[in-house]
DNA sequence: TTATTCTCAATACAGCTGACTTGGAAAAGC
DNA sequence: GCTTTTCCAAGTCAGCTGTATTGAGAATAA
């Protein structure tokens, strides 16, 4: 057997390669020997580890999700002391705003996928299936601002988490638009929060 | 000289092609030969009427903001009475989401124009030139609402008309995912509307 | 009629795309 | 050393892309 090589970490570094691109020049134009050029491989060897576009695709569709996943986890454990669901919230939805250069890279592959999405029923599915595990999480947090008495009773837990979603995503639309500045961004989810958390 | 032809019905017409490829297989699945055939026209027949694919695509997206405006427009025309800073916002929003099919396809249209203006700076201008005009519209009604005493004095005018071109951008978004139900998203912002005209 | 100008069809072209094939280098196990 | 398996570079291929060119038909004005 020849040198053996982790094949995941290879794939990691060309979704990185691809998201460099999807950023600059948008998914479309991202063909394999670009990605191939900007992961510093050749066009043989992209396709050694992915046999189709569609897959490498997906694949750093998915890569992307799991990151993103990991950067909320490990921001909502560096909270100092027990978090109220309120920090909960703030805390997550700031880190899927693209508040800085790094989420905002992230971000805009997300659009481009989600975009691709639209038009594609298998991409549509990938992109599709992380929504309701974060709505179901707002809405448990919302419920649980209900029980401490922070929150109103006579919200709807359920409709405030899509309320509070789709604000997030709308607010993320301007700021990469750069019709909207990060400090407003921030300001305007902080009074919806102080709405909803009233006690 | 030849027979005259309308140019810029043309170019509607060609625009309306271009829209339902787009709205099928995206923008970038939109190639001139595409456009042409679903135009019924010759591909050099096209290049008549327009002599880059770019100037087609700005055309296209113009035509498509100017038809939004119009149903605006006329829907605000069609309430009965005098109407309140309420239901205008609410009728505004309401022609913005994408709740019938007619709708859907030219979010799908703008959103797929959305994403292109991220990586091309000459179709962000465009893109972006009808924020600050929608979203002074939205403080103005707010402003009414306040003057009415409907609306507590206490909220910050462009803040909230912000707060609802974001919630709405971002209902459209899951309204076009499917995430989301047409009746769901006409009762989150209802919801919206009833806790900012508390009156 | 004749000339002019508009309309548009056909074709060509260079460039890029994703997929595929071929062949060889490299390293592990025997 | 020899085999076997993995890794990967180079090249080929058909197909599609936007653009440019050419020329023909058609209708108006002289």
């Amino acid at each position: 057997m020849p040198k053996r090589v982790d094949h995941e970490e290879r794939r990691r570094a060309i979704a990185e390669a691809l998201w460099r691109i999807a950023c600059a020049r948008g998914l479309d134009g991202a063909s394999l020997r670009d990605v191939a050029a900007e992961a510093g491989i050749s066009l043989g060897q992209l396709q050694h580890y992915f046999s189709s576009k569609d897959e490498m695709l997906v694949f750093a569709l998915k890569h992307l999700g799991g990151l993103a996943e990991d950067r909320i986890r490990a921001r909502l454990l560096g909270l100092t002391g027990p978090p109220s669901p309120r920090d909960v919230l703030r805390e997550t939805v700031m880190e899927m705003l693209p508040l800085d250069s790094a989420s905002r890279t992230g971000n805009l592959v997300q659009i481009a996928y989600f975009v691709r999405a639209l038009h594609d029923e298998r991409l549509r599915g990938h992109a599709k299936e992380g929504i309701p595990a974060l709505r179901a999480f707002f809405a448990d947090q919302v419920r649980a601002g209900i029980a401490r008495g922070e929150v109103d009773a006579s919200r709807d837990a359920d409709a405030e988490a899509m309320l509070l979603i789709a604000l997030t995503d709308g607010l993320t639309t301007y700021l990469l638009l750069e019709a909207c500045g990060p400090d407003e961004a921030v300001s305007l989810l902080d009074g919806h929060l102080d709405r909803l958390f009233t006690a």
